[in-house]
DNA sequence: TGACAATAAGTGTTATAACACTTATAATCA
DNA sequence: TGATTATAAGTGTTATAACACTTATTGTCA
């Protein structure tokens, strides 16, 4: 086999292994595979990530609540539907919803004391997990992978 | 409010400010946001992100192939029904499978040339979008990001 | 002020993800 | 060699994601 022919089946099977490609492969498979195991210690006390992050959510909003529009636009993974993603959790009693606000259109999700309940337990495992998956990092890891991401995010949005 | 008070409320609503979490906040929001805008590249031409990868493995296996639990193995993302997935991608034409090993348990499943000719026209597209999401934080940073989620992983599967 | 546009929430429907279970073939070993 | 275990693939079913569409309420302005 000639180099041309060895160059050319490397660049029809791996036409662009560039630092690019392997840094979003690399993030990717990352998040794929912590968003998993997150899950997977969550399975136990019956929610998903993303109700999870709701319920943070709607904990940091404090007996005010938000509205849906609000919980959507605030979560970590964009979701198409959020009503029935809070359908399930109010069926679960760790959020409540009532169209209380002066205009009427809005309904406003809040947090029950089940949820905070639900929260505190999980507080202790979240942070056990945190350390556990980004802890050896160290500070000046943790920074600088926090800015990299943060640059990713910036240059996607401008 | 006492100044007790006051933390306790901070305490409430925000239990774990600390750089562990703020990176792995960071990481699932940066990963869902590249993963959907991906998503959206892709929608014209027919093809998920998780098609997309199936095509680059089985381009990269050549015409050897791969079966069906090899392919799920290197998928990015953990896909627990390997089977419909390729069953879609059949219907599609990009793939194709045959149960042609002398273990006959194996199904081999095989990039074709429609396939291929959809990779091709991509190629040009990820490449564009890896160096515009990527491309600004240099070979350091991104070897350095690249170094930061290896260690993740690292840590992870320990 | 009354039609029209904008905003918030919800609904209908299809496709896919996820999980447990079954079938088919091959390898192992008493 | 024949029963048993292991491995690969596929199937049945439910829950969720995704997208387009509808309804209800409010704001705007000719």
């Amino acid at each position: 086999m000639s180099p041309q022919q060895i160059l050319a089946e490397l660049k029809q099977t791996r036409p662009f292994s560039t630092l690019e490609e392997t840094a979003g492969v690399g993030l990717a498979r990352t998040a794929a595979i912590l968003d998993h195991a997150f899950s997977e210690a969550l399975r136990p006390h019956g929610i998903t990530p993303t109700q999870y992050n709701v319920l943070r959510i709607l904990r940091g909003a404090g007996p005010a609540g938000l509205c849906r529009n609000e919980v959507r636009d605030r979560l970590v993974a964009r979701v198409p539907d959020a009503t029935r993603l809070l359908d399930r959790m109010e069926d679960l009693g760790v959020v409540s919803r009532d169209r209380d606000n002066p205009d009427r259109r809005y309904v406003t999700a809040r947090i029950t004391p089940a949820g905070t309940k639900l929260l505190a337990e999980l507080d202790g495992l979240v942070l056990a997990l945190n350390r556990r998956w980004f802890g050896h990092l160290g500070p000046a890891g943790l920074t600088r992978l926090i800015e990299l991401l943060d640059e990713i995010r910036r240059a996607k949005s401008e």
